[in-house]
DNA sequence: GTCTATACGGCGATAGAC
DNA sequence: GTCTATCGCCGTATAGAC
């Protein structure tokens, strides 16, 4: 796997081997992995058919490769806003607040959705897509399993006395919900007539926050 | 396409066209339309790599098949129950409870998922796949649209007041919740250490509904 | 080392012969 | 209603150009 290691490059002008990645990562979120031919992203990455295979060994090492790339990136993110939120809620001596841990959880996915750069975009599809499916379970587990867990802690401290089974229970309604913005497939805006648009991440994921928090306030109260 | 069309069969015993689309349904429902090809299916159900195209047109057409079959099935459950849910409350002469509707909108699912049938669940995880994924929404739409306007249009009624935006996006959180429950990847088992079960579809919708009705009624009281 | 051109065995969907 | 033949595209290995 040496031709995989990650070459450095001079500031903003992409490698290659990041040409690939981009085109993978487009092809990859719009059509899943079996709809994607290794042809076609080299077509898109503009490079010979080999190449993928020469940087990434398989078409399923060149997939692998995709969803671990931003995965670190949005992991260290979500972590830092979450001790973020832990360390000033006991600065202040208080519990945390769910909202704060649920903004954690969710704002760097807001803005990886919103980002001008359309990489982050088809991330999100891309990860909508592999959390839906058995099949790549696995790989949701390896990149996210203890990210969530850190999450699932925090959110045990915020809310003393909760059940497990409903805290687990309300952690899985959570992340359909988020998996299905992330998804973007515009079904919403045509549902609702315009009013609501996948494309306005913020205010979907502004109402996400909103009704989750008051979900999982709510648990404790009944 | 008079090929196509039901040919009533006997009681029970499932002609070669229902084998096909059986087999089909198994498949799609496990790697996705472009992670099956046309050779399995029919080796699946035991017939000529050739008859698929016979009865179907195409692998497009196989698909469309499959999941039309049992979306019309769903769809009138789901509807009747809307029925006897509206008119038990206009009876009584009370307002339809929220609780009562998103019932009517999930039991039937959560029938079909813990069904004897292995077809029905096979269903439940297309469906989750196909609601997954914007090249795959417009056969969301033209097959369930019209009946998840009427839900809206019920859920409107049980919340008056209650702005339009908001239902709509709590429509879409609910949908998210529901469609990753259909999908059943498993991931929920690990994740709680084996406290919830995917398996368990009972449990899952019974938290569903729960945490769900709460939160469509907390949106009119904040 | 980085990359291209090309070749290969196999399987894809499906049209047309039967 | 069934099977077979066809043709194109698949992922990937490899040889060698730069």
């Amino acid at each position: 796997m040496k031709a995989a290691k990650t070459k450095p490059q001079k500031a903003g002008i992409p490698g290659r081997r990041d040409l690939v990645l981009d085109a993978a990562e487009e092809l990859f979120s719009q059509r899943g992995f079996y709809g994607v031919t290794v042809r076609q992203v080299a077509e898109m990455a503009g490079v010979d058919v080999a190449l993928p295979n020469y940087y990434f060994d398989s078409k399923r090492g060149l997939f692998d490769a995709v969803f671990l790339r931003r995965a670190e990136v949005l992991n260290t993110q979500r972590s830092d806003c979450l001790d973020a939120a832990l360390s000033s809620a006991e600065k202040a001596g208080e519990r945390v607040a769910v909202k704060d841990i649920l903004q954690a959880f969710i704002t760097p996915v807001m803005e990886a959705q919103s980002s001008h750069d359309p990489g982050w975009r088809n991330y999100c599809r891309l990860v909508a897509e592999v959390n839906s499916s058995a099949v790549w379970a696995g790989m949701m587990t390896s990149h996210f399993d203890a990210l969530i867990a850190k999450f699932i802690d925090a959110l045990r401290l915020a809310l003393p006395g909760i059940k497990d089974k409903d805290l687990y229970w309300a952690y899985h309604m959570l992340t359909g919900a988020l998996t299905l913005t992330m998804a973007d497939t515009g079904r919403i805006d045509r549902l609702s007539g315009g009013l609501c648009l996948s494309g306005d991440a913020p205010d979907a994921y502004a109402h996400l926050v909103d009704f989750f928090t008051r979900g999982f306030i709510g648990i404790n109260e009944t």
